[in-house]
DNA sequence: GTAAATTGCGTAACCGGTTACGCATCCGCA
DNA sequence: TGCGGATGCGTAACCGGTTACGCAATTTAC
């Protein structure tokens, strides 16, 4: 029962008109004949009532509701901010609509917002997976998943196979950074990890190039360059921000001091240059640091950051394509293709001051 | 017509169990009484099939949708991206979910999306209203609002009174910024103005500040020490961030040189330190800056910047309770209040490294 | 033992737009 | 004059959940 009293309905203006429903949406969307004198009639009084066709109606009777959910952890994160303009913009552009779910890196919020959107029956996601707990099965989403809802990831991996996933090539830039890194005569390179696996998928890969790197150049993994430096989330909220700062301090007062820092998200690049900072020393003269991610305030921190370019919009939009692709197969035929493939995303290489370079370069990877 | 196949109707449970969906309603609902026997029968079936009950349904009926439409410049200013989280979490709170809408500063964009989420019969919508053209008439706005769909606006004011809003005392905040300023013994205090009246009232409404605090302190305002720094959006696309640091590199080269930088946005700061950085200069020894914001990133600079905190999170949850109170109000009286107030939120001083101080400080304004 | 109230459930209509179907009317053409 | 087809429009049912109404069966009350 609407408790709007303003709202003009088709069935207003045929009434009104003496007409049937049925002329009244004929003459607006104009698929079949009216008569011009009929149809004038029509557009004048949608016209003098500001009629808009309810889209609640459209979509309970088309079964379509041109709508797609989109599930992050947070949008106060640069990077999942760009994804989400990415995908909104490639909604936009086909007329869908996009829901934000921003999950608070919570696990419980996560499930709530899947089956709300299961229950709004949005005909996509896009999921940036992480929360808490991600480890467990994920029932909501299996749930979507045979419920026919079409789920593409973003970002990072999904530790089931449930879905497509569209990712940078996080271990082709980590390792191209890190071999960057010991090409400038780094030996000493630190990897500030954050996010314990299978949390943060993203985070073991780009740590695996770096690995790969170092082995390459017959350097041996040294465990104690490697830093767990906290949860990715405390890089978003300042809660545990001291964590990491004593974590960072550890490393560049021990014996085993890096030359090199490098850090898989350029939040945690920013913050560990500021630790060095504060800790007397100098960027990049005494500790050099790279990044990941290429977030728009890294080519206006002192030092300009050195980074990786993650390809934030073309991920986005190649993760939307995918979805609606899947979307129009499953339309046209019985598209059961049941495959989840995984698409890398190559990114480059922003060098900058923070290692040393004089002038800034972009190298492809 | 549906074109999915797996979708569980009430009538399909109702068809196997040969009961009437009513009374499946009923078992679901728990509003009206089913013997136990049935209502077992019905909740086993529904567990069977999983079947969700479809909002899309539930709205036409109820004719209330549960969503709120959230109208943004872009979520790429992080800014905007804290006021969209935290509206949306108090969304959730109240089991609504948010459409986002990006105009990516584009007036007609805006346009359109104010014309979608009217057709999707959202019950309210939040809007920061900014984009280019916005000095005229925003129609569709108009519509919106004639139409009953309650708006409140955040973070920025409408030229046209049209709806509530929330915003942060910008007046109060850049006046104290600059009195702090003027108390460390600078005079010559530059405006890095960024957005033309009347499209940034908020700029405006932190240079009115400005001017007030010179004004008590009897210092004349110079019109050089006020730079045109480019449009807002240049800060936010690196596209003309040229034009900006010409302008702020002309400002530090011209012989009516500032002591000090207030710059009404960090991400303007962060740049403009970058550009005083870039010319051999020293921040704060050479030049002061201030800031405007608190983004999270300002903590981590070198150096860390002083800044005006802005309280986006009481904004945009003030905004949504003020949203929610005029939903409630309309659904139970015909509260037709026609007031628009406008509700400011005080800010607090964030008083860093960029400015001189040897220890961080917060002061309330 | 009968009236009244309660319980359990079905029917039908509604929300607003869409669509299959069918029936007049009118035109052209032979 | 008659036939085929095009034109213009209305009827009714549907999408999926909700709700007013009412009826029969059962329970309670006096």
């Amino acid at each position: 029962m609407a408790t709007n009293s303003t709202e003009t309905t088709i069935h207003d203006i045929a009434r009104r008109l003496n007409v049937s429903s049925t002329t009244v949406w004929r003459a607006i969307n104009g698929r079949q004949r009216v008569s011009p004198q009929t149809r004038q009639l029509i557009l004048d009084e949608v016209e003098r009532t500001g009629y808009r066709p309810s889209l609640v109606a459209q979509n309970l009777s088309s079964g379509r509701t041109q709508t797609l959910g989109v599930v992050v952890p947070t949008v106060a994160n640069p990077v999942y901010a760009a994804l989400v303009r990415a995908v909104e913009q490639a909604a936009f552009d086909r007329g869908y609509s996009i829901i934000l779910c921003d999950t608070d890196f919570n696990r419980a919020r996560e499930q709530q917002y899947l089956d709300l959107i299961e229950r709004r029956r949005v005909e996509g996601v896009l999921l940036i997976p992480f929360a808490k707990g991600m480890a467990s099965k994920n029932t909501q989403l299996s749930r979507l998943v045979r419920a026919g809802v079409k789920v593409v990831c973003m970002q990072q991996r999904l530790p089931t196979n449930e879905a497509p996933q569209v990712a940078p090539d996080n271990v082709g830039a980590a390792r191209a950074m890190t071999r960057h890194l010991i090409g400038l005569g780094h030996r000493r390179i630190a990897f500030l990890h954050a996010g314990m696996p299978p949390w943060h998928l993203s985070m073991c890969e780009r740590h695996e190039g770096y690995r790969l790197a170092l082995e390459e150049a017959d350097l041996p993994e040294n465990p104690r360059l490697v830093v767990e430096a906290g949860s990715f989330e405390s890089m978003v909220y300042d809660d545990e921000g001291e964590f990491f700062a004593d974590r960072v301090e550890d490393l560049l007062r021990g014996r085993m001091r890096p030359t090199a820092v490098f850090a898989p998200a350029d939040v945690l690049a920013i913050k560990a240059m500021s630790v060095i900072r504060s800790l007397g020393m100098r960027t990049p003269d005494d500790v050099a640091v790279a990044g990941f991610d290429d977030i728009h305030m890294s080519a206006y921190t002192t030092p300009p950051l050195t980074t990786v370019r993650h390809p934030t919009a073309a991920v986005g939009k190649r993760a939307a394509e995918l979805l609606f692709a899947s979307l129009d197969a499953s339309a046209s035929s019985t598209g059961n293709s049941e495959s989840c493939p995984i698409e890398r995303v190559p990114c480059e290489l922003v060098i900058r001051c923070s290692c040393g370079a004089r002038r800034a370069q972009v190298i492809p990877t």
